[in-house]
DNA sequence: ATATTAAATGATAATAATTCTTAAATAAGA
DNA sequence: TCTTATTTAAGAATTATTATCATTTAATAT
């Protein structure tokens, strides 16, 4: 899934190597489920209960300056996370606040062609993000987590 | 800009016309800045000094619910409102935290054609939004708030 | 391997945003 | 006008996030 493993992540970007940061970074990296810092700090916990609140915070903030990750802004107030740095985009659902990683190629190349040929006048364009928000029409018999949706046409 | 006022509004969606809901929703339809409830209230304060923080939580989500308004999705914790209901999209960026509002015909139309033809397997689309991070390139010369890019073409 | 040093962590306090609670006030309809 | 269900005000409570600072630890040079 990810090219190189979590030690050489936290190398490559200048990083101290923490039993800490490669929890956070590890555990993120397994969940497909944009998990929220309680989220990630409760997995984390289960194998290192010694962690501190405001450490993963500090850490996932770390990650998102060096850009290994990215935030993900829900509808609520809780911050979720992406450890995923190709370009995707996301599928919402009010339901259950889900969010899940829509990969779709070809939608990623029509609205990057699109903002190529149209500049928005006085505005710099970085990165292009599309929330499709919705309903899972699921029949509801696989399991609960991890509506891993990872459409790459 | 807003087909009825306010009163209408709240009448048409089964709501009591209070005078804390008018401004709340009068406020908010003045301004193009996406704002916090926090400078909802600060607005509001300025001509009716009594309202309660608690009271223009629970008219948002009252708001919200009904349809009349929507929660806009910032990268950090604060919650922001947007007043417009026809299709559009936002600019973000990061230095500013300012979140424009982005009106594009074309656009729009062309992701309603693509969704259209292709169906995400097992979701229910509802709604395309779509977040353009980046910078403006301002020369610096108007005024500070109100970045009213309203890019109807 | 050990010492050094800058950086990271843990524990906890502080702050900020949001929600809850309840009594008092008020809008809408009889 | 009177009645009643809703809404509001005020403040307490909760939750998410950030800040502080003493202690610990990873990386580097010895």
């Amino acid at each position: 899934m990810f090219e190189e493993d979590a030690r050489n992540t936290l190398i490559k970007h200048g990083l101290k190597v923490t039993p800490q940061r490669l929890a956070v970074l590890e555990t993120l990296r397994s969940m497909n489920t944009h998990p929220s810092t309680d989220t990630i700090t409760g997995v984390i916990r289960e194998k290192y209960p010694h962690i501190a609140t405001g450490t993963v915070y500090k850490i996932l903030e770390t990650f998102v300056e060096k850009g290994m990750i990215k935030r993900v802004t829900s509808d609520r107030d809780i911050m979720r996370f992406d450890a995923r740095t190709e370009p995707h985009h996301h599928l919402y659902t009010a339901q259950s606040g889900q969010i899940t990683d829509y990969f779709d190629d070809e939608l990623t190349r029509m609205l990057e062609d699109y903002f190529r040929k149209k500049q928005i006048p006085g505005f710099h364009l970085e990165e292009i993000r599309l929330q499709l928000v919705g309903n899972f029409t699921d029949t509801g018999t696989d399991d609960e987590q991890g509506h891993d949706s990872r459409h790459h046409k």
